[in-house]
Formats: C-alpha cells, structure tokens, sequence
DNA sequence: TTGTAGGCGTTATCAT
DNA sequence: ATGATAACGCCTACAA
C-alpha cells in the first residue's frame, strides 16, 4: 500500500501538502490539488486510517453498546444509526452487553480501548452512579432509553411513562375495565415506568389496580404465555391485556388461540413497541409504536454535533409514542 | 491517558520491558513484571490500540459487510459472529450493503480503509470476478452464503439447492401435486439455487414445472401477498405452496386469512429460512432450517484461522438445511 | 501557498 | 533478561 511519502515524492511537492489536499482543510493552490490527486491515483493510494487516528487522536470510529444484536428490535436501531454515521464517513464498532452488568462494563472498556471517539449506550444492568463516573472520566457518550438526571444533556429517551398510559387509556376508552397487565422484569427502568403509565391510566378512570391482576413477565414470548396462563388459573375476570412489550403479546395471543380464547372477541390484547413482526402476529398486532429508528438516528446526531463539532439540527431528547391499532383491540362487549 | 513511557518510569524499567509484559511474547524476569503491573495498576494504564495498530500493523478489527442490519436473518448472524470475535478479543465493524452493487464496492473500499485485518462478506450485487480480483489485491476475505469455484477455500455456504429440494419433496411426501412456487429475485444466487431444488424435486416425482405455477416475488412480505393474489387470479389449481423464503409466507399467510383460505386445511404453505418470527406467525409455519448463526461463527473461525493464525477446529465448507415441521402444512386431502 | 520537523504510543530489532 | 532506538504513516504547528 502506498504511503503519503511516495505520493508526495511522485507528486513532487512535500508531505505536508499532501495531507492538506487529503483532509482539504488549508488552502492548496489548484495545479497543486490537481498533481497531488493524479499521483494519489496512479498509485492507488489510500490513506492509512490508523494513522490517522494516531496522529490525529480521532479514530472516526463510534462505539455501539446494545443488549442483543438480534432481534427485531436493536437490528433497526443499529441499522439507523449505522447508516448516518456512513454518511458522515465514520464508522461504528459494536458489541452486545446482554442485559448483564459485568458484560456491561467490559464492553464498555472494550469499546474504550480501541479508541472510540464517542459511545452510543444502551444499557441496562450498570448504575447510574458507574454512567456518571463514566462521564467524569471524559468519556463522550449518549444514553439510549435511559434518563440519569445527571446527565440529563446525554439522554436520548422516549417517554415510557407515557407509552404505557396511552395503552390502557386506550383499552379503557373501549369500554374496558378489567384490564390485566403483564410487565417486564421490574428492575428494568423502563418497564417500571411503562407500569407507572398503566396505573395512572387506572386512576384517571377511578379503578383500583387489582394486584391479581398484574404478572411480572420476563419480556420475552414465554412471559405473555405464562402470564395468560397464571391469570386464567385463578379464574379472574379480565376482558383486556396489557402487555409490557410485543414479545410477551406474541407470546399471550399464542397461548390464547391454542385456548381457543378468541382475539379480539373475548380478550383485547395490546403490545408496546411496534417492532416489525407486530403485524405478522395472527390478528395484527395493536401496540404502541417506539420510534426506536428515529431514536437511534438523533443519538449518531448528537456524536456528530457534540463530538464532532459539526453544524447540525437541534438535538431532540425526548420522544413520544402513539398507539398504532390494528385488529387485536376491540370495544368491551 | 497514562502511556506506556509513563508506566515505564514509574516502574524504573524501559519502554521494551513493558512492552513485553504487555504481549508476554517474550520472556520477562518475575520480579520485574510485578513492578510493571503494580506500576500499570496504579495508573490505570490501558494500551493505546490505535498505537498498536500503526506500529503491528494489525487493527484486530474485522469488518463484516451484510445487506442490511436489521431483519431477523442477519441479526443472529452479526450476533454469533460478533460473540466469537469478543472472545479473542477482537472487534467487528459492521457496515450494510443494502443488496446494491455499488453501495456494496463502496462499503468494501471503506471497511478496507479502516485497515480490517479481514473481512466477512456477505454481498449479491457485486460479480464474482470483482471478488476474485478482490482477493488478488491481498485483501483476506471469507464469503457466506456464496460460492465462487476460484474462491471455493474462503466460501461458507448453505446448501441452498438442496433446501429447496427439501421444501418441495416435503409437500410432495404429504401427497401434494399441485404445488406453486414464490422464488426470490432470480439474479440472486440463492433464489436460483433454491428454485433448482424445486424442480429437482418435482423432476423426482415425475411431475412437470408448470410456469404458471411459479411466481417471481421479492424476498419481502408482499411478494408474497401477490404471489398468492396472481396464482388465484388465473383460476389454478394448487393445494400447496412453496415460498423462497419466511417474509413471503408470511404474507401469503397474511392474504389467506384475508381471503378466508383455511391454512393448512386448504392451502399447505411452507417458508424457508426458519427465521425467528417463524413461530410468530399463525398457523406456525413449517419452513426450511437455515443455521445461520452457525455459519456466522464457521466464518469467524475461518478468519480467526487463516487470518490471526490461531490453532482452530477445522472449517466446515458447507452446511445443509432441514425441514421444520410446524403447523402450516397438511396432508393433501 | 508550501515545506520542515517534531510528535502520536507502540512494536520490534538490535545490542548489551 | 533488559535497554536503546528506529520504524509505523500521518498531522500540525512553525517557518519560509
């Protein structure tokens, strides 16, 4: 591989030229531009990232933390969020943290050493008192789905609470009152404040959250199987369901048809999150939608505007959800 | 960021000594490697791996080129692939080709300039031959899920035709012989391979191709929504039919409900791919197993093999589908 | 507008 | 077993 030396040889002008006409950034006289570009192009030359970097200590990489790289739901995120950075000519390392504290942290000092010149975060297991550190160690980086109040400026988040009212009221404002809710794992931010959004919901209609009927799930299919499951062996009346996340609604509607328990007739079920298997569910899935795309995008925008120092749109930081029906709600017979 | 100099003089050794501790490739006297650690433990000491890159000349990067990032096929892909990488410490950049030739040149241009010591591909637009020259530049490269014979070393395939050979003589074995077939586009190398295996299968049973039968759809869900809608169209018989992949059974599913086809007391309907919404759908659907996962980690051997010439299990070259008896198919009536 | 020269933090080749 | 010291390929004041 060529180097900048044997352009600047073949080109006849000096090093420092040569990297003036790479990163265009001082002025170069136009024949000049033009023998530096020719020779660049017989050679076949390419610039030498890593060096670059090492010189420059910008590595033009941005490092991805998710909780899995498949499922539907990261796979848009990562896709959004790849594909504006691609733009912008840099290019993203990612790695998987599992919902799993230590793994977490390792990937986070992971990423750290291999120089990322910014963070896109979305983690779970680590605390907010490890984030803030984190930040006061001169780590740049964005928090995904997650609000720390100190750090308040790097969160991009949408709004659960709200997400999970706009459910219920959904369900409520079809006539529905005995509302079964099946969460996800508690100690999840996100489905505490989902849950929160139900019971404000309840309480804005004056109905008593009935702890029969609210299941801790696990976000996955086998919660909402399990969930439809528990409720339906304590014989408990309940015309709709809630569920914390489309898994565990794919997972509920499942167990109901193999019940025979028929959707929406006798039971109005509702997921949250909108990922794009939502309308392969047999009925289409109603649920609310979680711009997760768009909230991927606006964290590369804030790497790009706040690391990078580039002009840019305003930084959105919170997003709302909106309840998309489709055929598995129905009004309360 | 301590450096390697500073850990140096805190611990009264030399640079080279560090060094040495830091890769033990070269033997270091017990005592002094104590000092280094405590000395590099005090200053929270990370090496720098864009330094270490420049001066090995090896990034410990791997850049993995798939068509899209989202989608649940390429999800489990990067995930194994990613996981086997982490666990010898390297990382993966990941960039998406979007099925476009020239977007796929592009990204293989960018994730080289990233100095990758090697590249997982996984491209349909770009040609064979550009692959062959590609590998003639010195570029290390593994292919998945294409074969090129000048390439035939660095390719880890499923045995499409064979999968599609599957599909069809599974139906046949139900007794099925009016049997239509949804491909995918057919300048892809695996719609072309599966669509053989189709016919081979018929050929078995000595039944005739009949073109009307066979639809071109596009590997989406609405190729198979109008697949279904042009066989109805025209009036034909069919008590089965074969999808080229899970995203258009799903929506010729999708379509039979809507028509009020019983699925699989009238219409049998088999996918391929097995891909993780398989079960979502409604009736379960029967569908071809494609280990993808497996071949994303077969191909992280290969480079981890070949490339970081570490001891390693042998390569498996090609891998062979299975049937996945669900619910959407039936014995003929 | 262009050139010179000193780093960037490591690795690796010599000596010692 | 350890220590100098020259690369690695590029960026960036500082000079000219």
């Amino acid at each position: 591989m060529a180097t900048i030396y044997e352009v600047s040889k073949l080109a006849g002008v000096s090093l420092a030229t040569v990297s003036r006409v790479i990163n265009s950034n001082a002025p170069v006289r136009e024949a000049t531009r033009k023998k530096v570009e020719a020779a660049m192009a017989e050679l076949g030359y390419r610039p030498n990232s890593v060096a670059q970097s090492l010189a420059s200590s910008r590595s033009n990489s941005i490092g991805i933390l998710v909780s899995e790289l498949n499922g539907p739901f990261y796979g848009v995120l990562l896709s959004r969020i790849e594909a504006e950075f691609r733009a912008a000519g840099k290019h993203v390392i990612i790695a998987a943290g599992h919902s799993n504290e230590s793994l977490e942290r390792e990937s986070i000092e992971f990423l750290r050493s291999r120089n990322c010149d910014a963070l896109i975060l979305h983690v779970e297991a680590v605390s907010d008192d490890y984030l803030i550190e984190l930040s006061g160690k001169g780590c740049a980086f964005v928090l995904i789905n997650r609000y720390v109040e100190e750090l308040a400026d790097r969160c991009i988040t949408l709004n659960n609470h709200y997400g999970g009212y706009l459910a219920t009221r959904h369900l409520l404002e079809l006539g529905h009152r005995d509302i079964a809710y099946v969460s996800g794992p508690m100690w999840k931010h996100d489905a505490q404040e989902r849950y929160n959004g139900h019971r404000e919901a309840l309480a804005e209609f004056h109905i008593n959250v009935d702890p029969a009927l609210v299941f801790e799930g696990d976000f996955q299919e086998t919660g909402g199987e399990q969930a439809l499951a528990h409720f339906l062996q304590q014989n408990l009346k309940f015309t709709a369901l809630v569920c914390a996340n489309d898994e565990m609604a794919s997972g509920a509607i499942t167990s109901a048809h193999d019940l025979k328990i028929k959707i929406p007739e006798q039971l109005s079920v509702i997921g949250f999150d909108n990922v794009n298997f939502a309308h392969y569910i047999y009925p289409k899935l109603t649920t609310i939608d979680y711009p997760i795309g768009d909230i991927g995008q606006m964290a590369a925008r804030w790497v790009i505007k706040n690391v990078y120092q580039q002009p840019n749109t305003a930084i959105q930081e919170v997003f709302e959800p909106r309840v998309v029906q489709r055929d598995s709600t129905h009004a309360c017979s």
